[in-house]
DNA sequence: ACAAAGCGTTCTGCTCTACCGAACAATATG
DNA sequence: CATATTGTTCGGTAGAGCAGAACGCTTTGT
């Protein structure tokens, strides 16, 4: 009828409808309550009729996407998630070898620390440890988190050249998520300036109030970025003289992770981009 | 070629073609090496023209569920992936409860401890904490165990009715593991009445040569069985003296897994089975 | 207690989409 | 340089996926 459905399905080129729909259909049970959804939501939740989205779920469930009827008629995410994301862990270079790397940092600094890799300059986290005693921040894995207000992101961007900034933020967006967002790119690089003569990047409240994050990047034997070793605290709990103190330890850490891989160290790295700088003209 | 085509497809009533072949696509980057698979290879494992598989494939790519062209032109499982297993893993009312537990029983047996929810009478284990020092036993998460063979498996049998057991084990089929394994249904059950009276379950080198486990259940709040701890050694590094040690250190684990979610300990729990009832409660 | 609304499930037919195949370009291999 | 594979593009067509209505069943309201 009208020509401006809003019509929330993803549909690039080469796109299978039926096959997003099923994809759109596990988000939704994930973002779901935990203890499931019942066919009727998922149906509104999707758009469609009941019956297309009872061929759907079936047709997850006999794979272990989707598990029926645990508690109730209900769906949710089904065992053989945990399989693939276990072996898409493992497919990944680091993960179970940077874990004990993770546990020292944590007991050294008491904070919950994380590793991230790059994905496409975003980082994207794959293991956490928590630190002792420490305060249990909801940090879902393996979900990409924003460039320009995670340290992680930061530590990233900073050993990137100005046209990759530029590229990653734009495709991003700078949103900001709290009043101490930096939301311009000319404040970014000077921030990520800053990063790079420290060896390590600070979320100063930037991504969360009352937040703040400790990165440093690691990198791959070709001397690209790899990810990033990050940790986690209370604002309130960091004194402003041991800022430098921590950074360093996430540094040296994420320098040997970087030595795991056959790559250079922070310091030793030579940007692409640095002093002369080709294009990065003000946008 | 003319009559009979294998047609490995999955195809219950309710299955939608395309998205069982994007799960296979999966299943198979899954199984695959971990520097990924060329479409080519995809295409052909499928069944598929390569067009077709493109077209999964993307489909897939756009929601993280693969990623394409890391390591050259190839597809390895996405990070969404991780994100979902992360997910799925909390959905379970389990999983970070019981970590420290575990932790605990693997300090104490200096094995590897395994936790695993019982999914249609089939063992799943949802988390693994090695041991100090000890072997690390390639054992993935999520994946459905035979009930037959494992400890885990056993342990979680013995708390049904004959009629359950010979219903999950029609499913499943008493495949021949090793020379130990058992395969008949009546020395099964014998092996089961010694399970509940020992309170542990012990897999003797039935499921891998050289490998024991020890198993037991837990219960949920309704009584009826919700999994099993298990722990995994070495055949040679056991002396038979410490079989009943061990076991009733497992058995303890599950205990205080019950206790948390409000079910009965093995030594309460009255069997619903025994020589009269038929007992299949609907709810 | 009944009514009413909601749930999950089944079925049929129409529409449109997912599939194949062929042709193309871009690499790897000899 | 030739040859074999790879990834990509594009249409035509068969057939699969989708909506909708109708069916029991359980739950909710009064």
């Amino acid at each position: 009828m009208t020509s401006a459905e809003p019509s929330n399905e993803v549909a690039g080129r080469y796109t299978v409808r039926s096959v997003a729909r099923a994809m759109r259909l596990v988000q939704i049970v994930a973002d779901g309550p935990a203890d499931g959804l019942p066919l009727s939501d998922l149906a509104r939740a999707l758009g469609t009729s009941k019956s297309t989205a009872l061929s759907l779920a079936r047709t997850l469930t006999a794979f272990g996407m989707l598990r029926d009827g645990q508690p109730g008629p209900r769906y949710t995410l089904g065992t053989g998630l945990i399989r693939l994301g276990d072996i898409a862990r493992g497919q990944l270079p680091l993960g179970d070898v940077c874990r004990p790397l993770l546990t020292e940092l944590s007991d050294l600094t008491k904070m919950t620390s994380r590793l991230a890799i790059c994905d496409d300059g975003f980082p994207v986290f794959i293991e956490r440890v928590d630190g002792p005693g420490s305060v249990r921040f909801h940090t879902p894995l393996g979900q990409r988190e924003l460039p320009h207000s995670s340290a992680a992101g930061k530590a990233i961007l900073a050993t990137m050249t100005g046209e990759q900034v530029r590229e990653v933020c734009g495709q991003a967006g700078l949103t900001p998520r709290t009043s101490h967002t930096i939301t311009d790119l000319d404040s970014l690089r000077e921030n990520l300036a800053l990063v790079r003569s420290n060896g390590f990047a600070l979320d100063d409240e930037e991504d969360a109030e009352g937040i703040f994050c400790l990165g440093a990047a690691f990198f791959g034997h070709d001397g690209t970025v790899a990810g990033a070793v990050s940790v986690t605290g209370i604002k309130g709990d960091l004194p402003a003289w041991r800022v430098n103190e921590l950074g360093q330890a996430v540094r040296r850490a994420a320098d040997r992770v970087s030595e795991i891989l056959g790559g250079p160290r922070n310091a030793d790295r030579v940007m692409a981009d640095q002093p002369g700088m080709s294009g990065t003209s003000r946008a």
